[in-house]
DNA sequence: TCTTAATGTGAGCAATACTCAATTTTCTAC
DNA sequence: GTAGAAAATTGAGTATTGCTCACATTAAGA
């Protein structure tokens, strides 16, 4: 299994897109039953009705199926959040980060098959390039977020990795290791809380405790 | 390739603690050079000068080697940590929290070949139960800290999961894709900041963007 | 020294990821 | 329509893998 690469060959007839959305519809289907590590290509190729060969046309390796599912899921959860944010354009009253980081969490909470497609999305991680998590739109939907909750603290490369990346794996290990946080108000109140602590001008945090 | 167990067998004569020891030694060879896919138990075998069988007679599957050397290198980690810790015990003057970040930041910017560890520990922890990661640990080290600067929340089941996580992955994904954060002063001055965001009693941080 | 337990061996099996030469289907231009 | 080219599909076959097991060797205990 080599590291995966992108497409590789660009279908051009209807049949043969209809081919890779069978191949990937059957990967889902089968992710819903067993482990990444038991499923085989042929094993895929099988279910989706398509020999092996018609399968390496178009992937390259057997983890780019994964990686496209994966890609495919957590951009529909994004699409999600983008529109729960600007469905709350208005809404000034309630904070626009915390309207957000709900709307983050209640999409990893509604998904079904979280768990296994979060452990893709890991296990494609620790072998591929970052490409997996687009957290340069996870930056800009937080820094739309903050322009509006009124906070004033401009977010550096350094301050944007930390936050994005902890508020992100943060939701990502809860989906896997305690679903049930995701249900919790509390859940919402702390990442909120971190949030915000993250984008208040520096004045107003340091040195409180001392 | 079967869900990691513990090991199969317990060494009991030198000679067969010395073979567990030289797997595991030329495993991480290995990893120094090759990703872990194309790492084969055959060739961590022939490389460690024992034959398959002696292998599997103390690995219950390959992940079973990776994880651990994950484990053994995560604790060697938290040993430096909490030695950290309990050397500035006395050093009032400086934050308890900053020295703990610190140490847990240097401890993974010091470690040679961090990325192909973390990338074994992602890639285990993404099929293997939670053990791999000793969070209750880092929790305990971090409540320590907290006692020492002086902050009060207690800390919930929630909010220590949120705190432990964040903090956990955020250091561990820099170690993978922006190493050259590690260094940086203001890296851990994010860390820090997060971390007592999270510690402080909740009245002196509600409201104040409104 | 004899017995038993612990350790080590490696040929071999089932399963895997992936290739490629040959075939079938669709598109295009006349 | 029809011919030819391009796109898509096929699946037997290859190399390699994770892992087993019957047997050989070494050490421990009496």
């Amino acid at each position: 299994m080599q590291p995966p690469v992108k497409m590789r060959k660009n279908a051009k007839q209807a049949r043969a897109k209809q081919s890779v959305s069978t191949i990937l519809e059957a990967t889902t289907q089968l992710l819903e039953r067993s482990e990444i590590e038991q499923i085989s290509t042929n094993h895929i190729a099988e279910r989706a009705g398509v020999s092996i060969g018609t399968l390496y046309q178009y992937f390259p390796n057997k983890t780019a199926i994964f990686v496209a599912i994966a890609e495919q899921d957590i951009e529909q959860r994004f699409n999600l959040v983008a529109e729960a944010i600007e469905k709350a354009d208005g809404d000034l009253a309630e904070d626009a980060t915390r309207q957000m980081m709900r709307a983050f969490i209640k999409s990893f909470a509604d998904a079904k098959h979280n768990a296994a497609l979060i452990r893709v999305l890991m296990a494609t991680r620790s072998t591929a390039e970052a490409r997996t998590l687009p957290v340069d739109a996870i930056a800009k939907l937080l820094a739309k977020a903050v322009r509006r909750s009124g906070a004033t603290r401009a977010l550096t490369e350094t301050s944007a990795f930390v936050l994005t990346r902890a508020v992100l794996w943060t939701i990502l290990t809860a989906t896997i290791d305690a679903p049930h946080l995701l249900k919790r108000q509390e859940f919402e109140d702390e990442l909120v809380r971190m949030v915000q602590a993250m984008l208040r001008p520096s004045g107003e945090l340091e040195d409180l405790t001392q």
